[in-house]
DNA sequence: GACCTAATGTTACTCACTAACATTCCAGGA
DNA sequence: TCCTGGAATGTTAGTGAGTAACATTAGGTC
């Protein structure tokens, strides 16, 4: 697997401006895949060479193996749900502002589709099954260790889907009003709050 | 919505049949809808008649209201995610035994394949919508209802999916021999097992 | 310029799913 | 008994996602 050829990279990039064109202006339903070939002046084959699915223009999931090792990293006396919790804390807690431009839209489109939510949790499957192992791997029993995942990972899940939805002052303290207009919201602080309320009540 | 005609109810259980056999004997990829609707001697059509799409053979969530509802009579002063945990306690874990014959096997298939427990989940948006609902009209943040409900639901359905792979000695305490042959697991207990892992640690 | 390989195009297909319309089944009343 | 109205099913014809096999073009290298 080589890294990607300048032209393969350049095709990739036009489909996904095109594809994310055509659901902002006419819905993912109503948008077909021969539409976005024709936008992005390709074949409909040349679509699926770059994106195995439809839906694969808007989900995508690179934090795979971080989240395991960075699980796996934390102390084996803790209960299985901390550890996965402080290891995402820490995988992802300090991403900071989105970097990625089309990020936030492609949040926004899956966000409001519901089938499209199915297709993330899918894609986080794999994520899912990488903690799971690295908990097993310490003798934590398969079901503890599958559930604190998957709970985790819900809540992560969740709070990015909402992201469209909130305002940087929705994060800090409500009822700060909060300056209108404000930039992309930190990843990193909405996940960080999401598994603040699954950690333990004090 | 009256209910079904007992011819309804026959045809429909006809394709259930069918289709869970023809999925266990030669895969639920492998299976075509046209062989479904032959089996049981019907149409293609006839088939979308009864079931909206080819997964919801396999997928249905009939717990939607009553979660919502014990959601929202915990005690409002509790934490989202503790009163999200205890109404779906109350709601889930009395359950007992698997009664419908099928559901077992159901289970064992989605397992199986990934791309079913993704069917799962959007099965469970609603749900997760309703608790939601709930806890936002008690006036809990809306990022924190959300999270809450995902949390307690991936849990969930994470410990649904590992129960083929259990046997009840699994549930009561490890290194039990538990005899071999175990009948049908009891859903409540895995639930109550689940939730219990998101519940305060003492 | 010849050459090799990755990238793309072409064609033809399978399968899930939908719409519009025709047909059959079945209960209850004349 | 016949009839009749509505529910359940069949028929036909389509759309759209995704795949397979094979032909073609572009880009960089010698």
């Amino acid at each position: 697997m080589a890294t990607p050829t300048p032209r393969a990279q350049r095709t990739r990039a036009r489909i996904l401006d095109a594809a994310l064109d055509l659901f902002e202006r006419q819905g993912y339903g109503a948008t077909t895949v021969a539409q976005i070939a024709e936008a992005a002046g390709i074949t409909q084959m040349t679509f699926f060479r770059h994106f195995p699915t439809k839906d694969a223009v808007l989900v995508s999931d690179p934090y795979d193996p971080l989240i395991a090792r960075a699980v796996a990293d934390q102390p084996r006396d803790l209960a299985p749900l901390e550890r996965v919790r402080r290891g995402m804390l820490v995988a992802l807690g300090t991403i900071g502002p989105v970097e990625d431009a089309t990020a936030v839209r492609r949040v926004r489109l899956v966000a409001r589709h519901p089938a499209l939510r199915a297709s993330v949790v899918a894609a986080t499957a794999e994520t899912e099954r990488a903690i799971t192992d690295a908990l097993v791997a310490d003798g934590v029993p398969p079901f503890d260790a599958t559930v604190a995942a998957a709970a985790c990972l819900g809540a992560c899940t969740a709070a990015l889907l909402t992201m469209p939805d909130l305002t940087a002052s929705d994060l800090v303290d409500p009822g700060d009003p909060g300056d209108p207009g404000d930039p992309a919201p930190d990843l990193g602080a909405v996940i960080t709050r999401a598994l603040h309320q699954l950690g333990p009540t004090p």
